[in-house]
DNA sequence: TCAACTACATAACACCTGTTGTGAGGTAAA
DNA sequence: TTTACCTCACAACAGGTGTTATGTAGTTGA
């Protein structure tokens, strides 16, 4: 018990130096002293510095999941379908820094076939979440009978990540609002027109 | 002229690095090994670390820039906007590469503000072009009178990077057709209905 | 009380990093 | 030939890196 929330710490810690310092100057003493200790801390609950990562981008990962699911808990709806898909955009503090993190491992993956590999199985699990929204919405007739679950959990997917990545680099994107209304009004797309 | 082409066989022996390695690997021992020479080749013709990670992003940018004014070329239109943004796409092993270059460079520009400047400017320039497009089939009403150039120029370049960012990382991403589709039929969502 | 264990500090290790300086060979102009 | 310059190799430097071993309080349990 104790053990886990001290390596959540940790991981929290080197998610501050992540986003304020890069992913490569995240040395072993730059998180120890973030978090105000020694490197002693680190090692003692993290084997390797892999390891550490690997913790701290499953942490990324479930924070996304468990938005996701909080969102999941209104009644099935294209509302509910949009709530859904609000939980990645970088609409407050705490998902940004999300978003920031997530976007520092996703470049420092390139090359690393291992850490795509947890990307990848991340990226599947929030694709067959959307896809499962998708289906149940269309048996409950909310929407077209002729869109393919497949293909728009992709694009779904696809836009609120290029939403959100666009927020992050951009001087000129779109407002928080403007991000909601993009997303509101291609899921309308995908109702029944009559 | 010489020094010039020296300069882009280093930038483009650190590409290939980066794609293989990852970033944070790619040392300048590590690009002078893949150039097949020693460092003192590459502390020659780059003063510093920095001013070969900024030329070589830059080239990043230069090559998605090129990339779209060749596809402008076309008479102006619908299929010419659609052009540009398949641009984009990763539809072939260059434009693949390109990708994971730049991915790998956005994430480690995580917590480097002036690195992070340097996408902005890109992305910028981009959407801003992107936007000119949208305006001028606009004017010549092959598009509804009601979009806004500028949020559909958001759109768009948050649809493509985002389609691009998910076959990157997702095996069951969409298939190179399916992202041309997924494209083509936003565009056709823009024109008049009628 | 004694033993075992947890939680951390400290220090040392070998390694790799970017940077700099020196020098050699080749070329081209005077 | 001499001079200057471009191109590159090579060696050395200080500093940062992950990792490991050792030590030391404090706690827990018998």
């Amino acid at each position: 018990m104790a053990q886990r929330d001290r390596r959540h710490d940790v991981s929290e810690a080197a998610w501050r130096v992540i986003v304020r310092e890069g992913l490569d100057r995240t040395s072993m003493r730059a998180i120890a002293h973030e978090l105000g200790c020694t490197t002693g801390v680190v090692t003692h609950y993290f084997r390797d510095k892999q390891d550490l990562i690997l913790f701290a981008l499953h942490q990324v990962t479930q924070a996304l999941l468990q938005g996701m699911q909080s969102a999941q808990q209104q009644p099935l709806g294209c509302d509910r379908l949009v709530a859904v898909l609000l939980t990645f955009l970088p609409l407050d503090a705490e998902r940004q820094n999300i978003l920031q993190v997530w976007v520092a491992f996703l470049g420092y993956a390139i090359g690393r076939p291992e850490l795509m590999a947890e990307h990848q199985r991340s990226a599947g699990e929030l694709r067959a979440l959307i896809m499962e929204e998708l289906q149940a919405l269309q048996a409950a007739q909310h929407l077209r009978a002729d869109i393919d679950p497949a293909v728009e959990a992709n694009t779904l997917l696809a836009l609120v990540n290029g939403i959100g990545l666009d927020s992050l680099i951009q001087a000129q994107c779109l407002s928080p609002v403007q991000q909601q209304q993009v997303v509101q009004r291609y899921v309308d797309g995908l109702r029944h027109s009559a």
